[in-house]
DNA sequence: GTCTATAAATAGATAGAC
DNA sequence: GTCTATCTATTTATAGAC
């Protein structure tokens, strides 16, 4: 009975998990289409199936709720980041971090943060596990780009802090969304231009 | 008695316009602060000092009252692009609108875009007023950047409409606000930081 | 945990007196 | 045109049955 037992539960945890992953699935797409301030939690149920009162049972507010999806999102950067060969050189995975950026923002799974002075936003610098998170990227990114500038890849007259907000601002650029709405290019054309503008500027050489 | 009259009436229109003036310039702060979907009308009637339904009797819906302080953004540009002069090289005049746009920014009197499909973006692309000098300016700016390219000074691989989202993007960068709140440089040198950034790159040369 | 139904608060918009 | 007071719809959030 035992056995039994440990696996039932074991069988709802991961119904559960499944889920809440569809939520923030459905949630991070919102967030993305609309930004937190349009996106309304009655969209979110109905467009995930099941009543709203049920989405109140997994996250206790909307605010918490969309901080659960950046925490997602933020995982999922952390991982891309260590996938990464630690061997290569930094300066290549800053450009493979780039690209990978813009093309999870292509596939509209990347929220647009709230730059403004919101709920959400004091909800995320509250919450432990999206600042760890935020700071891990930041910590690796900055290493690699003060390593990059010390080999004269990255301009070195330029503080760190600026081309790593540079790098976080890309994966929001509404650049992309133009282009795209524009509609005379491909995903992987928008994305060799906004990274030729980011990382060799608008100048000719 | 009807010169009396005359001048009346002129003086009631100067108030009037004196008073719109003053709610354009005080929802173009709340839109720059917090983006449309996050301002409210209650806010911004109490911010002119002004009873909800008065601003209803100057503007009919809240996205009319924004699409207001968009057009007159739009128009004070068209006026810093006239301002600039003719004879003078495009890439300057480029570089000089540029910049323009960031301090306007770091003024706080730059409107966030509506990059979603929101209301907003509707009522903007129904006002003739707006579209008319959104194409204006383009089409001014757009002469510029070709005539750039044909110099060899701006990059003539991209197409002419990246350079122009990317210059555009600019004047609503998040970068802008992350350096401002790190309080490490003036408004000044951010600017300096992000006119590099976008004209000559990240990278090193 | 999921549902229906509803509460409570807010926001856009309007009525009507002055 | 400005005000107070109010309407209506929407939205966040909850109660309570199953």
């Amino acid at each position: 009975m035992a056995t039994t037992q440990v696996a039932k539960v074991s069988f709802k945890e991961q119904m559960l998990q499944a889920r809440e992953d569809a939520i923030i699935q459905t949630v991070n797409r919102l967030l993305s289409e609309k930004g937190f301030d349009a996106m309304t939690v009655d969209e979110v149920a109905a467009s995930v199936g099941i009543a709203k009162a049920s989405l109140y049972k997994h996250f206790p507010s909307k605010e918490d709720l969309a901080a659960a999806a950046m925490v997602k999102v933020m995982q999922r950067a952390q991982r891309f980041l260590q996938s990464l060969d630690p061997e290569a050189p930094p300066m290549d995975k800053l450009k493979a971090v780039a690209r990978w950026t813009m093309e999870v923002q292509l596939a509209g799974q990347m929220p647009s943060l709230p730059s403004q002075n919101s709920t959400l936003r004091n909800t995320l610098m509250a919450s432990r596990e999206y600042m760890d998170g935020l700071m891990d990227v930041s910590d690796t990114l900055g290493s690699w780009i003060e390593a990059a500038q010390a080999k004269g890849l990255l301009n070195p007259q330029l503080p760190a802090i600026a081309v790593l907000y540079t790098l976080y601002a890309r994966a929001c650029d509404p650049v992309l969304e133009f282009l795209k709405t524009g509609g005379q290019h491909t995903d992987a054309q928008i994305v060799d231009l906004v990274m030729s503008t980011c990382f060799d500027g608008i100048n000719a050489r």
